[in-house]
DNA sequence: AATCTATTTGAAGATTTATTCAAGTAGTAT
DNA sequence: ATACTACTTGAATAAATCTTCAAATAGATT
């Protein structure tokens, strides 16, 4: 415990300071890319589904009614992502969800999306 | 608790049951939007920034060597969906996070990515 | 009012992304 | 070998996104 109190001019980082908390360029391009992977719609309903069920590439075209073309290309940028994994069974191939971590993003978000539905004191009409 | 098990083939949903398990497809959506916004790196140093620092457009601009204009687009897409409230004062706008679940949505991409990286086994070479 | 500083905005061009269709591969069955 | 099913891939187009520059706004100062 301190003694005396520092002024908070002093606590206060300069920006080459702060320019070094944060993390390395690679990383932080890493962490882009996986929100990237997760900022389509139909991708969000994929995984979405495949938290819960292991399914093929045509359960998934049928369930989401999208093109089979259309899933196995959004799933191959989840694939790369590491945020769904595959198991081959004959020729058809099953997806699920390779990370427990990924349910929890979804989590946090809904949680986002809670906290803004609940806190609409300036911006009433967004967008 | 149930007295006899029941079949897998019997707990296995429809696809018709599986597609209304999801949210609504706004719900889906609006979390695609939240993910997009923070899909860009410059994005995700602002906010990584921001989580420990209330900063202003000028002071961004000099910590990530990234122009005023540039920094005030970002900001745009963060604001827009309360990724970042803001706080005036004389003609500086100061700039914060908004809501603590951010912060933990940086945490669990970090865990996502310290799981890909602790488990390497089929894509050693990934992308 | 004119000026200065901090920030926002709009428009333009280059790049990236999503969707579709047609063709290709891999395993299965005949 | 042929054919069938399940899936992937590549190319093409349309739409969305990022960056930059120039112009516009809002508040503070003279």
């Amino acid at each position: 415990m301190l003694k005396h109190s520092i002024p908070l001019s002093e606590i206060a980082s300069t920006h080459a300071e702060i320019r070094q908390t944060l993390p390395e360029e690679e990383e932080i391009v890493a962490m882009g890319r996986v929100f990237q992977a997760l900022s389509d719609p139909t991708r969000c309903k994929i995984i979405l589904t495949l938290i819960n069920h292991e399914l093929c590439v045509t359960d998934l075209s049928d369930i989401l009614g999208v093109s089979i073309s259309g899933i196995s290309h959004h799933l191959r940028g989840l694939r790369d992502n590491r945020i769904v994994k595959t198991r081959r069974d004959g020729n058809t191939i099953y997806y699920s969800v390779d990370d427990a971590h990924v349910g929890n993003l979804f989590q946090e978000v809904m949680y986002h999306l809670d906290h803004v539905e609940h806190n609409l004191p300036d911006h009433p009409g967004n967008r």
